[in-house]
DNA sequence: GAATGCAAAATGGTATTCCAAATACAATGC
DNA sequence: GCATTGTATTTGGAATACCATTTTGCATTC
């Protein structure tokens, strides 16, 4: 699924760890420790511990001197700063996307959004949905023509799909994103700039809204619960349970 | 003057290389061998290699699957998209700091510009100079208080370092970047948002026009001589000479 | 019983070793 | 004389070994 077809496992375990994070097998917070990665991939520590510093090149996870790497933790208002940068950057790729898209762009446009559809009949596959939704504003980001431009989506894209679970769980329907994309790649095959734009711009702006309400909730409830039972923990910063071992891996390795 | 003061030697290393990367002791297109960085750092291969990863994921250095790092070496589409993409940072850096600029934020600005006027009368200290030049960027990106955008702008701006010596070589002085930088501060402090932006706006691009001119010229004398003397370069890809042993390197390692 | 200190285990960081692939070079055949 | 093949050296990729620091748990002492 992910193969980076390179065929070097420092980039099958790179991907295979950030997949595991966006998907929040790790979840946020948790302690790394090479050691475990290692064996649970099945590889060495070395290609590991290369990994995880990319990761932490990306900010997807956290690097503390001496003190090991665990899955970055964002707060609500890192949420917001990411959504802001994400909203120009969709902003400018639209704009960018509609003077540059190339037709081989406008194809792989429908390929997708045939493909949205096809899922969007059964509603099962929410994973393989998520995929191709990150998929589209990539899609724009790469089409803008503009290689600066899309490297910065695709990082900024990675740390959203770290929410998308729980964006989702706040939204009413996948059907209205589904409607959204469709509208704008047919703005943007159009060539209506001002239209794609106010609709990207509104798309952002929603999903980032749904998702903070529900981030901020979720601390709420969390900082209650922190209220009523006054955690023994004295360290400054809490560990999480244990490293989840039944990980879905379907790769190859 | 690198301390990353982590004391890891990984961090070390790291900015290091991007330090002879970005003042150009290490040439685009230069192989970068592992064993011989290795031996020029004093280091085994582990922290050079590790350090290469991460560098492969800004864009600083390429990696080719089993055939090395090389110094990437940009197209003159790649700098001009560049610089588009940085300008739009710059933009909505400076608006956003204009609203969020910090008591903070302001005495950094005029920590960086006294230094830099103090420097500019003895017109000795270009690197110095170049140094704080990029600061006074890092820092507006600072005050705008949004850390994503923040962080995409020092990846930008360690690629820009790359071209600041030809582009400063084509400049006519120093001096009118540092009249636009104090402009630009003074505006920013002054919360006028429309004038901030429109110098940041011609800053960027007067910048990128002189940088992609002299581009351009290079590239073109550069086919010319190969034109005359065809280059019996068999490979896809002409290497670079040899590493260059005298490099300055203050560091303490 | 709580606190402090010491020892042992865990774990982060770096070096070294091992292996495989790629490149350079030489020798042999055409 | 040129091309092709085979071998040797280089070099990239991964694993293992080694060392230092940190954490943890237990014991001793107050």
């Amino acid at each position: 699924m992910t193969s980076t077809s390179s065929g070097l496992l420092i980039d099958v375990v790179y991907s295979n760890l950030r997949g595991l994070i966006v998907s929040n097998a790790l979840t946020a917070g948790q302690k790394l420790v090479d050691r475990d990665l290692a064996e649970l991939l099945g590889v060495s520590r070395t290609p590991i511990r290369e990994a995880l510093g990319r990761l932490a090149m990306t900010g997807l996870v956290e690097k503390r001197a001496r003190r090991g790497y665990y899955v970055s933790r964002f707060s609500v208002d890192e949420v917001k700063d990411l959504y802001e940068f994400r909203k120009m950057l969709e902003i400018h790729s639209v704009k960018l996307a509609v003077q540059n898209a190339q037709p081989s762009h406008l194809v792989e446009f429908d390929r997708v959004l045939s493909e949205l559809t096809k899922l969007s009949s059964d509603l099962s596959g929410h994973a393989k949905a998520v995929e191709l939704d990150i998929q589209i504003h990539e899609l724009i980001a790469r089409a803008s023509g503009n290689t600066s431009l899309h490297q910065a989506m695709q990082n900024v894209l990675h740390k959203v799909m770290c929410f998308i679970s729980v964006e989702i769980a706040g939204q009413d329907s996948l059907v209205a994103a589904h409607q959204q994309h469709q509208s704008l790649l047919h703005l943007i095959k159009e060539r209506d700039a001002k239209r794609a734009v106010e609709l990207i711009r509104m798309h952002v702006d929603t999903a980032k809204e749904t998702l903070v309400s529900v981030l901020q909730t979720r601390d709420q409830v969390w900082s209650d619960v922190l209220a009523v039972a006054p955690s023994k923990t004295r360290g400054s910063n809490q560990e999480v349970p244990k490293l989840n071992n039944d990980i879905h891996q379907g790769e190859t390795l």
